[in-house]
DNA sequence: CTTTATCGTGTGAACCAAACGCAAAAAATC
DNA sequence: GATTTTTTGCGTTTGGTTCACACGATAAAG
């Protein structure tokens, strides 16, 4: 009972992309340390004494990857006494959405590269981070729903067919478009600029459209209620 | 960078009661360790090297009060530097539901006491508890609008009204009592008995109900969308 | 300049859910 | 045991939301 406390704890981040050719993303790195050297995994690491579990995603994450940020969001803590051959330890999961504006990779020292997948074909994950992706995925689905978490991977102004895209992947049926675009525009925080769409193959080009964040905010603070 | 860690790891339990008098309960120990001596705060304890988070939970949980759990899952991890005026420490919390049933309280050497809270009037909390309940009422409100928590809450059997009047008090407004029962009634997860309330002051005794927990996961499995 | 591909709206039907009224049942009161 | 009070329990109306549907507009490709 009164043996001293042996646990490490440590962060990881399943992040998110999306582009409308390979659908859903997720950043993983390729392993450099001694345990599960060559495989890949989540990005993440020990938290260190001073600093916050959020700091030490956003921290492990800029050292890893050097991509940046929209939404960073707890997700669950994975404590199985056996996830980590090493020794116990116990991982805060986080996840995070980015726009592929900020899809720079830059590999590390602690990994190896690091790069982007599918979630149609990832490789084998190291410890039980297959199981933690799962579980993002799952939360990220039903978020979709009742918050814009879409509009954080896309680019700042989109076509209002990547949205459409966007959601059929996620939801993973398809939606009627008519009534979809009826649905996102009634609430009022997505809005038409005069821009068109360049060039994407051929047919008649789109409006290009933004989030408006502040709207957005006005109405949650109003308590709307944003159902898809 | 290489210094060790040293982030002692705990789990606390925010633990839910109901009863038709008092409203939503939480249940509370009074601290018998030198820390916030005397001050009231969540079951919760360090995590030993061998068990799960969840072993934990329910240990200490156990040891501290003596109440048998429902439901328990995972809420959310607290790591602010410094919510732990002794050493960092990052407490993964938990939520639990008990029934009446459970009601018998039996306090432990770590705590002089034991005691369940109206969560209108709730004292004074040690660390960032008060913080923890806050998030866990949250919860437990957007929870109960998509997943029948409310009848672990109650007891096996109980009488129609009490359900709307958890509802109602969970929510926080008023609802159609006529709606509220149609709705109910038509997911057939929720089944009358012939038996009958007995008792419970004047007027017209109802049927007791009962939550059919087979039926339930059978609508589950077949993707049952269960909005109130 | 014809073909092809995508964008972008208007409308009625079908369905579902919220709002509401009211009577039946049983206990409490006298 | 008649009357009052309380709560149960169901049916109908009403309003809104989703669904299904077809066609013109616009630009690229050839």
């Amino acid at each position: 009972m009164n043996q001293t406390q042996k646990i490490k704890l440590s962060v990881d981040a399943v992040v998110f992309g999306y582009s409308s050719e390979k659908g859903i993303l997720i950043l993983l790195i390729k392993r450099n340390s001694r345990t599960f050297r060559g495989s890949w995994a989540l990005p993440g690491g020990l938290v260190r004494n001073e600093e916050s579990l959020e700091e030490a995603a956003k921290r492990e994450l800029n050292e890893e990857t050097g991509v940046s940020i929209n939404f960073l969001e707890q997700l669950y803590t994975f404590g199985t006494p056996d996830r980590d051959p090493r020794n116990r330890a116990v991982s805060v999961a986080y996840y995070a959405l980015v726009s592929p504006d900020a899809f720079t990779l830059q590999a590390d020292t602690d990994a190896s590269a690091a790069d982007w997948f599918s979630i149609e074909q990832l490789p084998e994950l190291a410890f039980d981070h297959q199981e933690i992706v799962a579980t993002a995925l799952k939360r990220l689905r039903s978020k979709v729903l009742y918050q814009p978490v879409g509009f954080e991977l896309l680019e700042e102004k989109f076509p209002f067919s990547d949205l459409e895209n966007l959601y059929q992947t996620l939801l993973g049926y398809p939606i009627d478009r008519r009534n979809f675009r009826k649905k996102v525009l009634k609430f009022g925080f997505v809005e038409a600029t005069t821009e068109r769409q360049k060039h994407a193959g051929s047919g008649r080009p789109g409006f290009l459209f933004r989030f408006n964040r502040q709207r957005y905010h006005e109405l949650v603070e109003q308590g709307i209620h944003f159902e898809l």
